[in-house]
DNA sequence: GATAAAAAATGATATAAATCATATTTCGGA
DNA sequence: TCCGAAATATGATTTATATCATTTTTTATC
């Protein structure tokens, strides 16, 4: 249902939001070791979505990655699209060509209720929202 | 969210249903060629639902695949967790260890629910519902 | 029985995803 | 100005998925 890196990336990303913003930095080795992550692949994720400005990151000593206000609003899909594309997210689940309302592929209305409902909530959901349910305890990321 | 194997068994099998029985078969180069999937791969997807009982076969000449009455009523969900596997279907979505109602991972009640009514779906829904689709045209594998 | 048509078994190759390793650039602080 | 801490860039390796090819077994039919 979603990659490793999507995984990888949204953990980072929401412990991120709740431990940094402009002037409280974390490196990379830190933040990995919290959420158990392998920190060479989840720096390369994090590296391509400061590239992509979801992020942001300053270099150098006291350096280290940050989530800053505005992308903390921003909804969780924009991390996944990030990482894995949006293709795969409206593409025929049977991987038909042309399948569409009026010319179904055999489960297209089957799945669809669900798969609407799930791209509702991620579009819905911010990241700081589900970093507000880690801080309050209703989440947890271990 | 479905592997490409997943996606050719479901073709296979949904057109083996409604094209096939105990007194029909049908070898695997017409079914591939119908349905556009590689035919030494479907091949072995179908070797190994046949293994596990859930299509039949019969070599030689005037040999095949074909699907029982039995099997044309059971739900899609057999075919799927035959091919990858159920294990993926119910763990965290964010990967930890041990996610549940109580101590949930971040995403785990927003993506709970469409998760909940897919696998429904998929239990619910016979194979041979889906030929049945097939067959009055409200659905299509091309 | 011999032949040929089919699945079954086996394994080889290709491609993509996940992971690890190393060198380079940037920048704060002594 | 030099040192070290950090991200960045690059690419190597491993593992899983997808694909292709070959051989073996089974079986209907002549």
């Amino acid at each position: 249902m979603l990659s490793n890196s999507s995984k990888y990336a949204l953990k980072a990303v929401i412990y991120l939001t709740l431990h940094t913003d402009e002037t409280r930095k974390m490196t990379v080795k830190e933040m990995s070791s919290h959420i158990k992550v392998p920190q060479a692949y989840v720096a390369k994720l994090l590296q391509d979505l400061s590239k992509r400005n979801l992020i942001s990151s300053t270099r150098g000593p006291k350096g280290g990655f940050y989530v800053n206000e505005t992308n903390k609003s921003l909804p969780i899909s924009h991390i996944v699209y990030a990482v894995e594309g949006r293709k795969q997210f409206s593409s025929c689940l049977l991987g038909l060509e042309d399948c569409n309302e009026e010319k179904p592929c055999p489960i297209h209305h089957l799945i669809g209720p669900s798969r609407k409902q799930l791209l509702e909530v991620l579009e819905k959901t911010s990241i700081a929202q589900l970093a507000r349910d880690l801080k309050t305890k209703k989440a947890f990321l271990q």
